[in-house]
DNA sequence: ACAAAAAGTCAACACTTGTTGACAAAAAAG
DNA sequence: CTTTTTTGTCAACAAGTGTTGACTTTTTGT
């Protein structure tokens, strides 16, 4: 392994640990060389400048594929990434953390959003396939992120105190009946 | 009214609008001074700062006492607040929207979290009271937060296109499965 | 060992940010 | 009318932003 694959990973993760939690607007290139310990003109010169790296850190971590499972799949999987205690470091390579925090960013919100409707409801929708297939989706999709963004960004206590199993089960509920809306 | 009061009111209803949708770092004063049709440095003379600029939109509106009725009151009123068609500017003074994009930024997220955590969560679990009233809160708030997430900042389809008393009928429904895990 | 390519360092750039102080214009008070 | 206070205007500031180009160091290939 070269030196410069060496820095690029170093880059690589230190802007996913960074953009994924604190959104791409609220990150410096400066934040991320400094923590990954490179200088700030290596962004540039390896990955295009600042967007060219936050995009490489999509590229590597993208579990899109487990989102187009069936409805009950995605909803236990999703509710496992949850279900352990509170811990930031899980939480920054958390999908949905990374996708709220940066679907608000006047730069990269457009993109943020085509890849949720794309990748994530537009699969879903049709895996449902009922009539209200799209709102069921949204609603499924609503109940996920509403409990990331209680975690992370709002840290309220109540998700984190009881058993990993009892929250993974209450997650669970609650999405059988967003998928179950007027069946 | 003086002329003084006049810019005042111009200034908060703009910054409003602004802090509001894009949040607090994603906003600059002269955004806000440009949309008044205002000079920029009057920010800094009476309202100290652009921080107190901010403060300033929470303190006009902060219809917090409505959050303390009883669980099924509030879930009726914040449904019916995501019920209507999809509206910028009503989005724009949707005090969930906005507690979801400044609870993001490093600057404010702070001051929201423990303003989430005051004056809804701890007075919704008192509410409730039983025994894992905290957990059946942090569910709620997840719920009512997660479609406000939906419609304005990821816009999915799915939640615009439904009969409004659809809607609202159907985040009722999440949420009293919130309130009744395991009762 | 020598030359060529790659990787890393450093200073500076143009730009935007929030804020400040000096000054001018307008309104209020006497 | 004159003075005083308020209100608004303008230019500039210090700090932080992403990015670039020239340079040195290190590695690679022959």
């Amino acid at each position: 392994m070269s030196k410069s694959s060496s820095t690029r990973e170093k880059l690589v993760e230190a802007a996913r640990a960074l953009f994924w939690t604190r959104g791409y607007s609220n990150v410096s290139v400066r934040d991320i060389t400094g923590s990954a310990g490179v200088d700030a003109a290596l962004v540039s010169r390896y990955f295009g400048g600042k967007q060219g790296l936050f995009e490489a850190t999509l590229a590597e971590i993208a579990p899109w594929e487990a989102l187009a499972a069936e409805p009950d799949d995605l909803l236990a999987k999703a509710a496992a990434s949850f279900a352990h205690p509170f811990d930031p470091e899980a939480d920054a390579t958390n999908v949905f953390t990374m996708l709220v925090v940066n679907v608000i960013d006047p730069e990269m919100g457009r993109m943020i959003r085509d890849l949720v409707q794309t990748k994530m409801a537009d699969p879903l929708t049709e895996r449902i396939g009922s009539a209200d297939a799209r709102e069921r989706a949204a609603l499924l999709l609503a109940v996920l992120f509403g409990v990331a963004l209680m975690r992370k960004n709002f840290q309220l206590g109540g998700l984190a105190d009881k058993s990993p199993e009892q929250l993974q089960a209450d997650i669970i509920r609650l999405g059988r009946v967003a998928l179950e809306i007027n069946s």
